[in-house]
DNA sequence: TCCATCGGAGTGTAAAACAC
DNA sequence: TGTTTTACACTCCGATGGAC
């Protein structure tokens, strides 16, 4: 302490040369010793950077001090959510984002703060984990399962895959100290715990992630940051924080135009001299890009903005040319638009497949916001889709790599067309959407019919369909269809937890498909092997979600909603075979004398 | 022998409780 | 309002054990 200051200086063989800087001057309010020295239990010299941390080439970060305060042990909840509150006041939080900042008394032995015995057992700050520059008022006790030395190879291994963007490992590793790293690597860490350890409490992890980025937002704007705050997104998104996700997104979206990151300036201005790197920062556009699109387009809550933002980025390259450093010349937006007309050949990476789809759902989320579609527009819309599935060369026609690894980028392209065409057609096929009102854990649910005259126009829907109207039974079938693909993409032999998150919205756009088909009588006929093929498919959706809840909150939402409506579909099919045996037994004599029955019932009724 | 880890004693501090 | 009590934060000595 300062105090006692010339006793342990003259002691300390740290201090063997003469201070060039002032000797420990406790800055009001900070702690004496930095975070490197309190975990290791050593004695700090109190400069900055302190002796030891120069040595050891450690950041030295000093934080304020707790001393005396007793924020456990009263109203713990809210000084925490003040404290937080203060730490990012740009951030609106709705009720179940401050329970998930604030914590409560109960996590208390979760993230007990750093008394003597507790800063030791700091096992994610240990020599090569990320150090966010304020790692905030508290401190936290990690399991070692959720060590930095697990998780960040975890990331690589569940989530890179599906969102690409940040260096490939052997790339990020011999950069963890770099400063502007340590909020990404902050994210990482919280996302790769996520599926090693998914029954842990990862609320500190998460805590310290949203720490290191809120302050990164206010202190560094650069490439980095936009990374760390686009996987921070994504993971809050399915983790069940949608609303923080689409404030993030906003924020993260302000950030990369502010930078630049759509023009290809921004990378040669970066001056990198890494073709890695600079394929990084093309992936960091795209993908912004890309989940732009998808928020759109699962959560119908914001507009795919980006859309319409004009760029000359080139186009990510294949993922394993990526992992190996071979980055190829990239091709252009405008060469993959004229990809089948153009002499240029140009040999297109899943990932840009994948803009192009995600362009695609831009352009029917356009024109789905114009208040009635013209039948030609509509056509048109639908050849896009149709194009992109038939000009696909021949080794992108599935969601396999040519030696039969996954996929995941052609996955998700697959999975946003057949996305797309459920939302293309969905209005005009004129499903009953009424059973499937109760499902909204991605989006608001649909209307139940376009018309006013809604359960009419169900009814009329199931009887043209039934009658094969040309024009709504094409439409049904675009829908039943797409469904039906999306239902195959479950099938692969990959764990769906290395999907996307976004897949379960995808799988609850089936549901309501199939659960509106079985619910209005199977294919439309009532046929026993429909109705079994739909029941089986609703199944199916119900596994996949139970599935993807292992680790995204989100699913086990939605699960819960495709349940208690499949149970309730269920029950009222069972009912109604029921009625119909009973109706085909009953003898004209049993039925006349109900009638009788029942209108003496009324009669009684009537009379009380 | 060196070095990293960490238990725990000693101390500091602000909130809460209490006295006047 | 001033004083005392209390609970917790914080520092860092020194024991311990693993690596070389």
């Amino acid at each position: 302490m300062s105090t006692d200051l010339s006793i342990s200086r003259a002691t300390d063989p740290c201090d063997a040369n003469p201070p060039l800087l002032p000797p420990r001057v406790a800055e009001p309010g900070t702690s004496g010793a930095c975070l490197e020295c309190r975990q290791r239990h050593l004695k700090c010299d109190g400069r900055r950077p302190c002796k030891r941390c120069v040595d050891s080439e450690s950041n030295c970060v000093f934080v304020p001090s707790r001393r005396g305060q007793r924020t456990h042990t009263r109203g713990c909840s809210q000084s925490i959510a003040a404290q937080e509150a203060v730490s990012s006041p740009g951030i609106k939080r709705t009720q179940q984002d401050a329970g998930f900042l604030a914590g409560d008394c109960r996590r208390k032995s979760s993230f007990r703060s750093a008394t003597s015995p507790a800063l030791g057992s700091l096992v994610a700050w240990s020599k090569f984990a990320p150090r966010p520059a304020s790692a905030g008022p508290r401190q936290y006790r990690l399991h070692p399962a959720v060590s930095f030395e697990r998780c960040i190879p975890s990331y690589y291994h569940h989530f890179h895959p599906s969102h690409p963007l940040v260096l490939p490992q052997q790339h990020l590793l011999p950069r963890v100290k770099e400063e502007a790293l340590q909020p990404l690597l902050a994210v990482m860490h919280w996302v790769g715990s996520k599926y090693i350890a998914p029954e842990m409490d990862q609320q500190p992890l998460l805590d310290i992630a949203r720490l290191s980025v809120d302050e990164a937002q206010t202190k560094r704007a650069n490439g980095f940051t936009v990374q760390a705050m686009t996987v921070l997104l994504v993971a809050l998104d399915g983790t069940g924080y949608p609303q923080q996700a689409v404030e993030l997104l906003a924020r993260t979206k302000q950030m990369a135009l502010w930078l630049g990151m759509n023009y290809s300036q921004f990378i040669t201005e970066s001056k990198t001299r890494s073709g890695v790197l600079d394929e990084s920062w093309r992936r960091t556009w795209w993908e912004l890009y890309v989940l732009d699109g998808m928020f759109a387009g699962a959560h119908r809550a914001t507009s795919f903005s980006l859309f319409d933002v004009p760029t000359d980025v080139g186009l990510p390259c294949e993922e394993d040319d990526y992992e190996t450093d071979q980055i190829p010349e990239p091709c252009s937006l405008q060469d993959l638009s004229d990809r089948d007309l153009s002499i240029k050949r140009c040999d297109f990476s899943s990932f840009s497949y994948r803009v192009l789809s995600v362009q695609n759902l831009g352009k029917v989320m356009q024109n789905h916001e114009a208040a009635e579609v013209d039948a030609t527009v509509h056509a048109q819309l639908e050849v896009l889709l149709s194009s992109w599935r038939h000009n696909l060369p021949a080794s992108k026609r599935d969601s396999l790599r040519r030696d039969g690894r996954p996929d995941e980028m052609m996955f998700q392209a697959h999975m946003l067309n057949h996305t797309t065409s459920i939302l293309l057609h969905q209005s005009r096929a004129q499903l009953d959407l009424a059973p499937a009102q109760a499902i909204d854990a991605c989006a608001p649910p649909a209307a139940a019919s376009t018309t006013p005259e809604s359960d009419e126009c169900a009814a009329a829907a199931a009887a043209a369909a039934a009658a094969d109207h040309p024009r709504v039974s094409l439409h049904a079938r675009h829908v039943a269809t797409a469904a039906n693909e999306i239902g195959k993409l479950m099938t692969h032999r990959t764990p769906l937890t290395l999907h996307t998150h976004f897949f379960i919205c995808a799988v609850v756009l089936a549901s309501i498909v199939q659960l509106s088909a079985w619910s209005g009588g199977g294919g439309g006929g009532g046929d026993d092997d429909d109705d079994a093929g739909v029941r089986e498919q609703v199944r199916l959706c119900i596994g996949a979600l139970r599935q993807m809840s292992s680790v995204w909150g989100l699913a086990t939402k939605a699960l819960g909603q495709v349940r208690g409506v499949a149970g309730h579909v269920h029950f009222v099919r069972t009912q109604s075979r029921q009625m119909e045996q009973f109706l085909v037994d009953v003898t004209e004599e049993d039925m006349m004398s109900m009638f009788a029955a029942d209108t003496l019932t009324l009669a009684d009724i009537g009379t009380v």
